[in-house]
Order: C-alpha cells, then structure tokens, then sequence
RNA sequence: GGGGACGUGGUGCAGUUGGUUAGCAUGCCGGUCUGUCACACCGGUGGCCGCGAGUUCGAGUCUCGUCGUCCCCGCCA
C-alpha cells in the first residue's frame, strides 16, 4: 500500500475521496465498538475510525498498539459537527478504514511520544530517533532546514560560490583546543579537525572566488556548555574587495531574510550598533542585551570631595564610581537579597557593593545614608529616578567595576526580570586586537590572528602598547547571545609578520604553522573581510530554547558522549596498532 | 580543573528524625463501554531505591568513593 496523503493535509475538501495514509500510531481510544487511532507523520495527524461493523478489520484494529508503523486506506468524510475539532488543522474529517497494513509493531516506548517534556534528557538523548518523532522536536529540526534553505537561496542571489573545505586539516597553535586525528599512513603525525574553515577561506580569496559561502561544521575540543557543543555549524562567509561596512550590511540583509523567511518576524535594518568601549562602559558586557536598559553611568561627579573616606580614597587612587538603576525593584530587593549580592560582587573582585532605594513611596534609603545624606540627596537630584527603583554602584579600577556591574545586571536579567520580549540584534564592534593571557604569561589574539588591525592604532602602539590596538572585527548580538563573529582580514605579508611577531611567534615558528598563507600573500592577495554566523544559537534563538541541543538532530552531553551511539568508545588493539599509539593507564 | 543540583517500577515524581508490607501519577495487561480526542470506569502487573564500600541491631534515608545527566565558573564560539 503507497500512501496517496500525508497526515496532516485532508480536509473536508477532501469528503468522500479514497486515500492511503502512512504513518505511526499515536493514540488509541477504544470505546468498545467503535475505534479511534490517530496516525501521526511528519505532516501532522489525522484521526482513522475503525468500524466494530467490519469485524475482521475491527479485530485486526484492536491489536494496534502505539508506536507501530501502519498504512491505512479508507474513505474521508466529516465528523458529526459535535465531534469536530477546529483547533486542529485535520480536525474537522476522518478515515473511515477499509484496510489496515501494519509494517512493524513496536514495543512500548521507553520515552513519552505522545506527551512532551514527559520524560528526562538523558533517556530522549538515547533513543534520539524517538524523540525526533515529537512534533515539537521535529519542528525545530524543520525550520533548521528552512533556516539554511533561505540562507543558501540568499547567498546563492548574491553571486556566492558554495565550496566545500578539508575536514581533515593542520593543527594550528592559537584559539581553542583541536580534536586530533592520527594518520595511519604518516604514523606520529596527527590532522586536526578544523575550528573554523578560516585558512581556507582567505585562501580561496587569493584564488579569486570574489564571495564565498559555506555551511560549515566547527570542532573544538573545549568543555560544554548549554550553547556549546564539540560540533557546531557555522554559516562561514568572506567577500573579497571589501570593507567592514559591506560586510555588516550583508549579514543585516541576510538576517533580516532567513529571520523573515522562516519565522515571519519582521527584522529592521540596519541594526543599533556600539563600539566594544561603548559596550563595556554602559553594559559591562561584550555582548548585551539591551532590551533591558539598567546601563551603567559615571557618578563621580556627585562624590567629589565627599568625607566619605571609602569612596573619597578610591577617587584619588584614580578608580570610579559607576552604577546603575534597576526600576521596578526596590520593592523586590530585601536585606538577604542585597546580602546575596554583595557577595556576588566581592566574588567578581570588587570591595562590596552600595545601594539606592527610592521606595514606592519616594522615601529614598540607602547603605551609605549615614555618611553621604546630601551627596545622595544631589544625585536623585540631578537624576530622574522613578519611584521603586535600586541604584547598585561601587568603587574599583576601571576594567574590574564595568565588568562587575555587568555580571550583576546580568545576574537580575535571569533571576528578577520576566524575560522581555523581541530580538535585540546588536553590532558590538572595534574589539581589541589583543589580549594578555594571565595563565599563559602571553599576549594572544582575541578574535583571531589574521584579524586586521586599526592601521592608524597599529602604527601608533605595535612596539610600545600592543594592548591598545583595536581590530577591525565586529560581532553580531541577539538578546546577549554572540550569534555571529568576524573581520576584515590581512592581506598583508608585512602586517601579518608583525602580528606574529606581537604574539610571540618568531619567523621560523610562523613559517612553520601558516607559512603558506604568508607565502599566498606574496602573490597578489585581494583585501578582504567575513563573517561567520553561528547556526545553532541563531535556531535556539529561533525557536525558543536554551539549549543548541534542541536544535541539533543527534547531539551530544555536557560530557561530550553521544548516549544513542555511545561515542566516543574504546578501539581495538588492531586499530591503535595501526596507528602505533599506545593508552597510557590513567591510575599506575 | 572547580562549584552546585539530580539519580527510587517502563516513564515522571513523593518518601518525615535511620525503623516493619517503598507511595502517587502515567504507561503496560485484562475487563465494561459505538463519537472519543490526555476518552471514562473497574481490576491487575511492575522496584536489589545508579554502582561499590562503610557507620548501625537496622540504610532509599547518614558517610566516603565511583559512574551518569543537567546548570554554572575557568576554558571556549
């Protein structure tokens, strides 16, 4: 029997008509004569009625159990008006059966099909391909599909050349741990599984390919997180002849087009933007949400000269005094709450942490009451503050307050506030070029290696202070999720030997591991620029998860193991002879 | 590498201060029921309480270890 239908198309246009169905059962209710079932596809679900009037199929009918895979041919026709379902998209007819075909039975279900989040993660993670058969997962799969669908239609409209890159690649020494792959034929040499196909893709701008796109899957050997799997895809893109500018308004144009495509929201561009100072003195973060406000602001100025000696001897030592003002929450924030967070704030490297209330009464309260009565007095001033508001401010050097603050804000983001409604897309741009690595005693990346640096920057601080030079990178921000990440490239031998150089790697040692990208410089390298979206957290984002393991059809745990596969496993003896490695025991 | 939470019939949970037969819901099996849609009702089945030590007259409950899952910090995108 081939099916003529899916589950999830008829409709009383289709009274009267013959059809086959395919599908698996979801659901019986067996009233004693009459039978209902409703198949279930990918499509949706349809509502089959076994007649007691047919008893051998009646019979036949009264074996089925969920799960099992069938096809069914009947007649479609109209449920009694009463018995009519007009929240359902096939509710209004059924299948009046005449044949029942059962492909497989099906044991019982060791997870809850028909009834979501019924059962744990662990066991979904298991049988992943029965979990896959709920609509809810399944539809995040789908508009997976929708989403790259329409990024490919986009791409492919701008004259992008799709083009595939090694996953069997070199291990390079910046960024993230590699996965490594032994090679049988060279034994002791290992490939690395690429973090992002960034070589490449700058090399196939020195071959001329002008735009090219890729969706691209990144490995990186890195402990997990909710948004962070060893595997994760990347709509990986670079543009030659190019500068930041063009970059940012491709990517808007193509956001606002998968956005709208799949999800029918309407996106504007172009998209608010902050430099990464900017970012950090409002927001104390390099990727906020700003749907919220609560943005940090100086309040020195109301402290000058202040007896207060805890703040007045920061002041001198050339620290700050920044803030910020949460409405809405003076009420919420008790004793304990406000304990709770100062202890927080001493975990971030801060002395303690003040407070402001305006009360809904405007009765103004605060930790320092007693010491600066007319300073506060002043600032409520000169600030409008509604009533039921909490100003939470401290004292510290600069980089230490702002990001302590954030972590804060953040902190009453996730626990105090209803989550706001929306998508917040957001440029943050002009990142450092470099970082120092405390652990490492070094001066690394921060975004990558072949980032171009501000040349005006450059010149000024490459031997003096290389911590002040700002890249030429950017990265998009959906409600405080880093969604996409890149830069305008060097294309120069010259200044990418001199970033090597600040990185401290020598001549010989650059050579060695990108010396074929310094040696494609040498021959003519268009300028050029890229981006990488992340695909996973733009669908979690999407469709509404916290986790990318929702949108993923066969992810892994926190631990990096595949619970249906059983990944990763020992190997034989044969396979690690071949190789000529050897497992070490881990407890002599 | 560190911190936190969890692990009890197939599934999701409860289990008091350590005390006799480990509850509830759902599923599953059987029965009644011809318009249900989480069908309803009646009856039944099903558990070495993750694993291993220990404390104790006695451990689901306390201690230590171990394994697994989730969340967070570090790390990383």
């Amino acid at each position: 029997m081939k099916r003529t239908h899916t589950c999830g198309e008829l409709t009383d246009k289709n009274e009267g008509h013959r059809v086959t169905l395919c599908g698996w059962i979801d659901r019986i209710r067996n009233l004693g004569g009459i039978e209902f079932a409703r198949l279930r596809d990918r499509y949706g679900f349809t509502q089959v009625i076994f007649d007691p009037k047919n008893s051998k199929l009646h019979h036949k009918a009264r074996k089925l159990s969920p799960e099992f895979c069938v096809a069914v041919r009947g007649i479609v026709r109209k449920r009694p008006e009463e018995a009519q379902r007009k929240d359902q998209e096939t509710g209004g007819i059924e299948i009046l059966a005449e044949e029942l075909h059962v492909f497989s039975s099906s044991e019982t279900p060791p997870i809850y099909i028909n009834i979501e989040d019924r059962s744990s993660e662990d066991l979904r993670l298991k049988y992943r391909y029965l979990d896959l058969r709920k609509p809810s997962v399944r539809e995040a799969i789908i508009t997976r599909h929708r989403f790259t669908q329409a990024v490919r239609e986009f791409l492919n409209g701008e004259g992008f050349v799709d083009i595939e890159t090694p996953v069997l690649t070199k291990s390079t020494p910046e960024g993230a741990r590699d996965f490594l792959v032994p090679s049988r034929l060279r034994p002791g040499r290992f490939y690395a599984l690429p973090q992002s196909p960034q070589l490449f893709k700058q090399l196939l701008m020195v071959s001329g390919f002008d735009k090219y796109y890729q969706i691209a899957k990144c490995y990186r050997d890195e402990d997990l997180r909710a948004d962070r799997q060893p595997e994760h895809t990347q709509i990986d893109i670079e543009m030659s002849f190019v500068d930041e500018e063009d970059v940012l308004a491709l990517a808007e144009r193509l956001m606002k087009f998968a956005f709208e495509k799949t999800t029918g929201i309407e996106v504007s561009i172009p998209f608010k933007r902050l430099t990464y100072e900017k970012a950090m003195m409002l927001f104390g973060s390099d990727k906020p949400d700003t749907r919220y406000g609560m943005e940090q602001f100086n309040m020195a100025k109301w402290f000058e000269g202040t007896s207060f000696s805890a703040i007045g001897n920061a002041l001198e030592r050339g620290e700050l005094v920044r803030g910020f003002a949460a409405h809405g929450l003076a009420s919420v924030f008790s004793r304990k709450k406000l304990d709770h967070y100062t202890e927080r704030a001493k975990e971030l490297g801060l002395g303690g942490l003040m407070w402001i209330k305006v009360e809904k009464d405007g009765i103004t309260k605060s930790s320092i009451m007693k010491h600066c009565a007319e300073e506060i007095e002043l600032l409520l001033k000169d600030v409008s503050i509604p009533p039921d508001s909490l100003i939470l401010f401290s004292i510290g050097p600069r980089a230490t307050l702002t990001r302590a603050l954030g972590e804060l804000r953040k902190k009453i983001i996730t626990e105090e506030l209803r989550s706001a409604e929306g998508l917040d897309f957001l440029w943050v741009t002009d990142f450092p070029m470099f970082s120092f690595d405390q652990e490492r005693q070094r001066i690394v990346a921060e975004h990558h290696p072949f980032t171009m640096p501000n040349l005006d920057d450059f010149e000024k601080f490459a031997s003096s202070d290389p911590l002040k030079i700002r890249a030429r990178s950017y990265d998009l921000v959906i409600n405080g999720t880093e969604v996409a990440s890149g830069s305008v490239r060097i294309h120069r031998q010259d200044i990418q030997q001199k970033v090597f150089e600040i990185l401290g790697l020598d001549q010989e040692e650059a050579q060695g591991k990108f010396g074929f990208l310094l040696e494609a410089f040498k021959y003519g390298a268009p300028p050029h620029a890229g981006i990488a979206p992340g695909l996973d957290r733009l669908l979690a984002l999407i469709v509404g998860s916290d986790s990318i393991r929702d949108v993923i059809a066969f992810p892994k745990t926190a631990s990096g193991s595949d619970l249906m596969t059983g990944a990763p496993s020992e190997v034989s003896e044969e396979q690690l002879r071949e190789l000529r490695l050897r497992i070490e025991n881990e407890k002599p």
